[in-house]
DNA sequence: CGCCGAGTTGAACTGAATCAAGAAACGTGG
DNA sequence: CCACGTTTCTTGATTCAGTTCAACTCGGCG
């Protein structure tokens, strides 16, 4: 049944409550989109958190025609404009999805009143939001000091998956590197 | 009366109840200490969260023998060793004051069963998580792209004061630059 | 006074960007 | 299912921002 797609909810925070999962499921739309699907523009508001069951998103912004990657969601995983889904202003962010998927659309009205309601709803939130600061402080940390093929390297470590996934222009720009330099770096790996 | 300190956390969160402000008066230190005392050593575990009434701390580890700032705490902010914190790992920072401060310093194992029980101060914690992230992802999306000048007038903007109460060596360091090229930087700027 | 850490200045060097082509892979329509 | 155009990736040459190394200045403090 469609529905219990929610429940995968499940594999990121087992101790979300049945009750909570049926609270959840009420007002969360299952998307089943193609690659290269938009799910927010440049200018929207957030009204969605997303969250990865199957396939591949990610956040980029486009600054002097460049476009640049922010964020990428694998399975299990969750995706927003985040400044626009804190901060309520309009996203500088667009979210399009690399491969095929299968997301969850869960509305942020309903996060909001749920989290008062539903207090593992609530210790989700924190959980998620903990995670993403504790990756961001990780990547601030590592990218301040490291070169190029550190940061490659590192970024390997952390998503083995997203050599073959993501294309090189994308891994470039999340890494702050040109293209060119990051192909350099492939080919010399590829030599050893 | 030193316990009315801690009242000073409405200044971040204006909406914490009497009842919590009591029950975190309980257990919360209140420090008084030197310019260039440490808080927290390498390898020690976070037993506190800090919150600068007065003053100013920051976060930072050796790498290679050299000294790298990863975090500044103003009046009216938090500071902890983040990955020990809630990781419960060894931190690999230490935490030192930069000026004669007064501190409030909270225990995290009160942090942790306060939680649960009073649910403003399950929020408060929430906001400090979610407005880290915040900072960080700028932090990501800043530092990604822009050269040493615009990296410290970023900084200038967000910490005006910074420039005078915090020696250009750790400015570098938090900037992942050299202090020659800061030094630079600053002279171009007296010029114009 | 003289020392010491913090900041400044200069010169040489280097990692990565930029500029410029070409090769390979990809998908769309005939 | 192949041809063609478009996008993605590779490779090379040149340039430049920032590092490194080295020496020097300045202000505070014993």
């Amino acid at each position: 049944m469609e529905q219990n797609l929610v429940y995968t909810l499940r594999d990121y925070y087992p101790d979300l409550s049945t009750k909570s999962l049926e609270a959840l499921s009420k007002c969360t739309r299952i998307l089943r989109v193609d690659k290269k699907t938009q799910l927010v523009r440049e200018g929207q508001y957030a009204h969605h958190l997303y969250f990865v069951v199957e396939g591949l998103a990610r956040a980029y912004y486009l600054k002097d025609g460049r476009d640049l990657s922010d964020w990428f969601a694998f399975e299990k995983e969750f995706i927003c404009p985040i400044q626009s889904f804190f901060y309520g202003i309009p996203s500088p962010h667009y979210i399009e999805t690399l491969e095929s998927s299968v997301l969850l659309a869960i509305p942020r009205d309903q996060i909001n009143l749920l989290s008062d309601e539903y207090r593992d709803i609530d210790r989700l939130g924190k959980i998620i939001v903990t995670q993403t600061m504790l990756t961001l402080q990780e990547r601030v940390t590592a990218y301040r000091f490291e070169n190029a093929q550190q940061k490659y390297q590192h970024l390997l470590e952390q998503r083995p998956s997203i050599e073959l996934r993501v294309p090189l222009i994308h891994i470039a720009s999340y890494l702050g590197i040109t293209i060119e330099t990051l192909s350099r770096i492939r080919n010399a790996k590829r030599k050893i």
